[in-house]
DNA sequence: CGTATCCGATACGCCAATGCATCCGATTGG
DNA sequence: CCAATCGGATGCATTGGCGTATCGGATACG
C-alpha cells in the first residue's frame, strides 16, 4: 500500500512546470490560465490543484528551478574557463553566448522582476538569487582577467551589475527587433574595449 | 446646442490616462481592472467606455503620450546641451539623471516591451518610437563629444543602444534593490571611462 | 433662457476562470 | 494478486470583470 509519494507525481510536477514555462512565455503570467497550462501538460485542473495550491506557487517554483539552474551553469562555466585559453577575447566570447531557449526564460524572469519591484517579499527572493549569480560572475571575471594578465580597476561586483544590465537591456532590444540587433551583439561590440578600459596590465602597475 | 466635443471631455480623458498610469504601475496591465482606473480618476465605467473602446486602447494611448513626451524632452536636452560646458563629464551628468516619476513609467513601458516581444504589431510600434529616441540620442552624443574635442570610433546608433540597455537594465536592478544600487549609479561609474575608451582625441587622429 | 446635443451614471446580462467536493482508476507493499 | 492509499478526473457553484442599453444631468448655442 503506497505510503508516501508515488513516482508519477514528480513526473506530473515536471510536466506542469515545463508547460507553465511555455504558457507564461506565450501569454504572460496573468493572462495564462491554469486550464491552458494543464491542457498543454496533458492533465486536468484536478492534477494541478493536487500539486500546487495556486498559480502564484507554481510561478515561484518555476522561478526557483530556473535560478538554481542558472547558478549551476555559471558554476560550470567558471570551472571550464579555468582550463581554456587566457585571452580577454575568450572571456568576451563566453559572455556573448545566448541560447535560443533564453527567450522564454527572459519573458518569465522579466515579468518576475516587474512583480518584485511591486512586492518587497518577491524583491527579497529575487535579490538573493541575483546576488548569488553576481558573486559567481564577479569571481569568474577577476579570475580570468588575472590569468589574462589584467587587474580590475573597479569593484568586481559593480562590473558584474553592469554586465547583467547590458545583457538584460540588450536582450529586450534584441527580442523586439531580432533582425536589427541579434542577441549578444552589444556584448560582442563593446565588451572588449570596456574590459580593457577597466583593467590595467598586471605587469606594469 | 453642442455640435462637437465639449470641453469636459479632454479633462476626463486626461484624468483617466493619469489614473491608468498609476493603476498600471501599481498592479500591472492585466491585473488592473477598468473599474479601479475609473475609481481612481473619480469616474465610472460609463465614462470609460465613452472615451475608450477597451483597456488595450487606453494602454496604447498612454504609451503614445509618454513616448511623445520623452522625445520632446530629449529634444530639449539636445538644445540645452549645446549651450552648456563642453566636457565629457557634463554629458555623463545629463545621462545619469533619473527623475522619481520615472519608476511608474519604467513599470508601464517595460510591460509594454514584454507585450511587444510577443506581438509583432506592438513590436513595430515600439520599434518606431525607440528608433526616434535613439536617433536623437545618437545626435546628441556625436554633437557634444565633437564639441568636447572627441570623435566616436563606433557607430553612434549602436552606442545609443548600449546606453539605453545600461539605463534600462540598471533601472531594473535599482528598483528591485534601491538601497544597494541607487538609480543612475551604473552610469555614474562607467560612462566616463566607456565614452573615453570609445572615442579618440579629435586633434590627434 | 430654453432646447438640442453631448457625456457620464446606472443597471442589467453574460461569460470565463476559479476552487472545492467528490469519485474512479493507478500504484505499491504485503 | 489483493487491499489500502495516492493521484488525478469530473461536475458544480461562485465570482469578478466586461460590455451594452438606457437614463438623467450638464453644456453650448440661438
Amino acid at each position: 500500500m503506497p505510503k508516501g509519494e508515488t513516482k508519477r507525481r514528480p513526473r506530473t510536477r515536471a510536466a506542469l512546470l515545463q508547460a507553465a514555462l511555455e504558457t507564461f512565455a506565450e501569454y504572460g503570467f496573468r493572462a495564462a490560465t491554469i486550464e491552458q497550462i494543464c491542457e498543454r501538460a496533458g492533465y486536468t485542473r484536478g492534477a494541478f490543484y493536487s500539486n500546487f495550491s495556486s498559480k502564484e506557487e507554481l510561478f515561484l517554483a518555476l522561478f526557483d528551478a530556473h535560478s538554481e539552474q542558472v547558478v549551476q551553469r555559471m558554476g560550470a562555466l567558471v570551472d571550464s574557463i579555468a582550463t581554456e585559453d587566457l585571452t580577454v577575447q575568450a572571456l568576451v566570447d563566453v559572455l556573448c553566448e545566448i541560447e535560443p531557449a533564453e527567450r522564454d526564460w527572459y519573458l518569465v524572469t522579466t515579468e518576475f522582476t516587474l512583480h518584485a519591484i511591486r512586492d518587497p517579499q518577491a524583491a527579497w527572493v529575487l535579490a538573493q538569487h541575483d546576488a548569488r549569480l553576481r558573486a559567481q560572475l564577479a569571481r569568474a571575471l577577476t579570475d580570468h582577467l588575472a590569468r589574462a594578465g589584467r587587474t580590475l580597476t573597479v569593484e568586481a561586483d559593480e562590473l558584474a551589475r553592469l554586465l547583467i544590465a547590458i545583457r538584460e537591456g540588450g536582450l529586450a532590444q534584441s527580442y523586439v527587433e531580432p533582425d536589427r540587433l541579434p542577441p549578444g551583439r552589444l556584448e560582442q561590440r563593446f565588451l572588449e574595449p570596456l574590459l580593457t578600459a577597466l583593467t590595467t596590465d598586471s605587469r606594469t602597475p
